[in-house]
DNA sequence: TACAATTTTCACAAATTACTGAAAATTCAG
DNA sequence: CTGAATTTTCAGTAATTTGTGAAAATTGTA
């Protein structure tokens, strides 16, 4: 499969972001070329697309399946797997913040919770769970932020998005508004 | 310097997920083991705590910095320098999240931006930039939050987290309470 | 069921990233 | 200013991660 230029230029930097995103550059420039390409690809055209082996794109998908990043799609009389990513954009994203935090902070607050349940030994100890316990609330409040993410609706989202700076002056009152 | 196995398994635990949260092993361990240790510790400590090299330490250290992770502090009648982390976890939290917005979200919004401006060639690159334009806007608003964030004190933001699925509800009425 | 098309796996190779010790640079007390 | 203490740099090496081709497994149709 053919390329743009200004599609090559976006899948190389997306590349280069990828190992920073938690992915690698691989599947930064996989995604990338699925997200930006309207029709749903199959293995070898991102292969030829990206100018990597097959073997390498399988494994390729197979992580992005993992990550929920990519639908799969049939051609009829094709015998071919056909990939696209969700047309809805924040759909990505909330896959995207789901995911990171299930490899980010899931075995994370396992950890510290299972630190919280020990015996210290002595004040080190002490001051260490301190620290633990104010971590794992932390995480654990993160996590419930994700879980309500997860189950709003793309318009509510992106108003909670668009509320910028006005999110301060809601926190003020916000007391008055939920005793209501 | 002598490191209680409590700490222990979490330096490792922290060392595992390092990778993941866009620093590396060790950088992880050695943040945790600032983190969790009540005093400040030279970087002679710290490669005795990790057993890793002076070396590695330093540029631990030096990526540390550029992180605005650690605070510098002097023991009077030591030459040595003493490094320790936010007593405020969420002054941590807030830290990670601009940095890793800088790292992971500036790029590429200006590279999204960069191809904005360009002409499309054809159709492809219509769809193209229209998806470009979608991920634009959305990694704008969450710059705007991550800035709005930065602003805020540790008792907002900590009130702000605890909503949870309150601010379903928030948003539900936030026209009329900001009209007020 | 047979077999060609397609996808997946995996051992090895290539590329990248991280770590070390030695040397250079910096800092600061006297 | 001197020099000992301390920190930083850096070239080389070690460890880890990523990519490949060939072979194995799976799939779907005739």
């Amino acid at each position: 499969m053919k390329i743009t230029p200004m599609t090559q230029s976006l899948v190389l930097h997306f590349g280069e972001m990828g190992s920073r995103w938690g992915l690698n550059r691989t599947l930064g420039q996989m995604y990338a070329v699925i997200v930006l390409t309207e029709a749903p690809l199959n293995a070898d055209q991102i292969s030829e697309a990206l100018q990597i082996s097959r073997s390498n794109v399988s494994m390729g998908l197979k992580e992005l399946k993992s990550w929920n990043l990519i639908k799969l799609n049939h051609i009829p009389g094709d015998r071919k797997e056909y990939f696209s990513a969700p047309s809805d954009i924040w759909e990505i994203a909330r896959t995207l913040v789901v995911e990171r935090r299930k490899r980010e902070l899931d075995p994370t607050l396992s950890t510290l919770r299972d630190a919280l349940m020990e015996q210290p030994s002595n004040d080190s100890d002490e001051y260490t769970q301190m620290r633990v316990k104010q971590m794992h609330d932390l995480m654990e409040m993160v996590t419930l932020w994700t879980n309500e993410m997860q189950g709003m609706s793309s318009e509510k989202l992106s108003a909670l998005l668009k509320l910028g700076e006005g999110i301060s002056k809601i926190l003020d009152v916000k007391d008055k508004l939920l005793l209501r």
